[in-house]
DNA sequence: GTCTATAAAATGATAGAC
DNA sequence: GTCTATCATTTTATAGAC
């Protein structure tokens, strides 16, 4: 649907002048090896299918990517990478006095809305994680790692403000929470429930399951 | 690791006379397709390594299995169906006037213990489960259901009771748990927290996710 | 930039010996 | 029950025309 990769798809010109059409393809290719990957897997993701969905021959593809490995390495990263500037923005707009446990709430909330906009290639790097060669696996867990930190921030400063229920632990807690979120592209049915309801559940699920005080009254 | 797969690996003798030795291999081998599934793919599972794992040949597979996409299939289906008789025969255990968040709590742990003690199997189905053909999709989809069922009448219930938090859209908190449940496999490391550490974050995590009362005073 | 043609490598499945 | 040998098919990647 949309085409995302904006992130390193600029890179492909080096003039600057009029590649337009280029960044397009290469974006078209890009989105369209998300949507392979996500659905065949890694070993089966096919450049003939790739090339079906860009409407493009598959040796094209060769003029954007050195190798088939290069291209699934950039679906791969390239989620991941947005997802955590994605979050990263989100959490400068917040006043400076929100407290922790807000941070939090508002990573729930982008984290989701992001995650279910560009589903492909979250559900690409979700389901092949675990099965693509080394050296991808590789710059994807550099990547996923940076990711992790910035919630390792977040839950990091609701401890140190007792906002942690004691009874957690904290990298556990966490992940779970990760966990929950990232499993929602694979269920998420906009037909079904809209995106409110599933932010909203998360967002007071989350909340309730680790904040220390049962319901601090603090409207304002 | 351990043999699981007992369920169907049974009915592949017909006299049942001293086909132990038999189940065994046919054990292995669902064993090693699980292994080599989770980490390779449904298309990168090659029939070679999973007979490599099982210490065979390659052939030798097709004398307990019709093809390729049957033993896959096979071991798409034990492992949640595993799950589900392992969570009904726990909540079986469960003293008949249990509140319904307790039964809620014991399916926490269950689930968790279980799925990590089986990692293969779980992280197979994970990561397949939206990359196999259809005729393999179709047969886990309807035991997947009949597992989900199960926690939806668990959460039906705490909902009639009034256990579950108002706010909360049922659907979608129930499927914030099993996913958060189910990413653990992806995550846990025995080196770095205890299954214990683990469930018992998530029981906690979980019922304060979900519960209506801040915390009712009822201890024995 | 994109296509057609093709070379080279890998794998599922079967045949048939033991 | 399990193995060796082999075929048919598929797919990545390159060469080279346009």
């Amino acid at each position: 649907m949309s085409s995302v990769a904006r992130t390193r798809a600029t890179q492909a010109s080096d003039t600057g002048r009029s590649a337009r059409k280029s960044e397009q393809t290469r974006a078209r290719i890009l989105d369209a090896a998300a949507y392979v990957l996500s659905r065949k897997g890694y070993a089966g993701t096919r450049l003939g299918d790739i090339a079906e969905r860009a409407e493009i021959q598959a040796p094209a593809i060769y003029y954007y990517f050195h190798s088939r490995e290069d291209l699934v390495e950039e679906v791969m990263w390239v989620g991941i990478a947005q997802m955590r500037e994605h979050l990263e923005d989100a959490l400068k707009g917040l006043s400076a006095d929100a407290r922790p446990m807000e941070r939090i709430e508002l990573a729930v909330s982008e984290h989701l809305t992001h995650e279910l906009e560009i589903s492909d290639y979250t559900t690409a790097a979700i389901r092949n994680a675990g099965q693509v060669p080394e050296d991808i696996k590789r710059r994807y867990d550099r990547e996923a790692k940076r990711y992790g930190d910035v919630w390792h921030e977040l839950f990091e400063a609701a401890r140190k403000a007792g906002e942690l229920r004691a009874d957690l632990d904290p990298m556990v807690a966490r992940m779970l929470v990760m966990g929950a979120l990232s499993w929602a592209a694979e269920w998420w049915n906009p037909r079904r429930e809209s995106l409110a309801t599933v932010t909203k559940t998360a967002v007071s699920f989350i909340r309730n399951g680790l904040q220390a005080a049962p319901d601090v009254a603090e409207g304002s």
